[in-house]
DNA sequence: GTTTTATATGAATATTTAGTCATTTGAAGG
DNA sequence: CCTTCAAATGACTAAATATTCATATAAAAC
């Protein structure tokens, strides 16, 4: 019934995007890499808590690891996550005009 | 701390794309307009369900609707989505390659 | 080898979201 | 008007997901 992987891949990737504490993440890797300790004081919540949300962001690619000394640096998948941000940006633009709470 | 709106108009954004039911309307709508009971015969799914599924689909307007005769007409808004769904293909052709359940 | 720093993990709770079922609305048709 | 067809709504239950807190691992520094 469903075509292209709409079913468990395509769920996953669209539910991993759809949490404010990943798209937090995301948003401030996308300013560049950041270990743990810095996304946690950044966006100001437990250190836990973010690891426990880069998790899902790494599984599907949407961020990658670097370990190096005894920090790991995250990075944000550039090449996919902006084109989709554009498409978000565009759609909000024209269906959800000055600030208007449409989407709320 | 989230720019360009990524709290909550970006997270309906995601979210209303990541349920199983949901993608499965939308992938049944980029055959055509369909109404409420041929998708809810097509999926083989309660008309309630699919009604309740098509409302933040609506919200979100990645659906539209037409009313005519005593039947609701819902389309698929293919500006936003194919190009979404062409960005999901990419990225899972990349990173979940050949049928691996990368992403389960 | 013990302490410190950086991060991950696990289990429990809390919150959110989905699906079901019964009922309601609404518009035509007779 | 009463019936039928088409769809929406509401309340409830169930299931999935998030967050918290305590603890564990791991690597480097001393």
């Amino acid at each position: 019934m469903l075509k292209r992987g709409l079913c468990k891949t395509c769920h996953l990737f669209f539910s991993t995007l759809s949490n404010p504490s990943r798209l937090a993440i995301l948003e401030l890797l996308r300013d560049g890499p950041r270990n743990v300790t810095q996304i946690s004081e950044a966006l100001d919540q437990d250190q836990s808590m973010i690891s426990h949300n880069l998790k899902p962001l790494i599984r599907c690619s949407f961020v990658s690891v670097e370990k190096r000394w005894r920090e790991h640096v995250y990075s944000i998948n550039e090449e996919t996550l902006e084109p989709i941000f554009q498409i978000f940006d565009n759609h909000a633009g024209k269906y959800c005009p000055e600030g208007r709470e449409c989407l709320t």
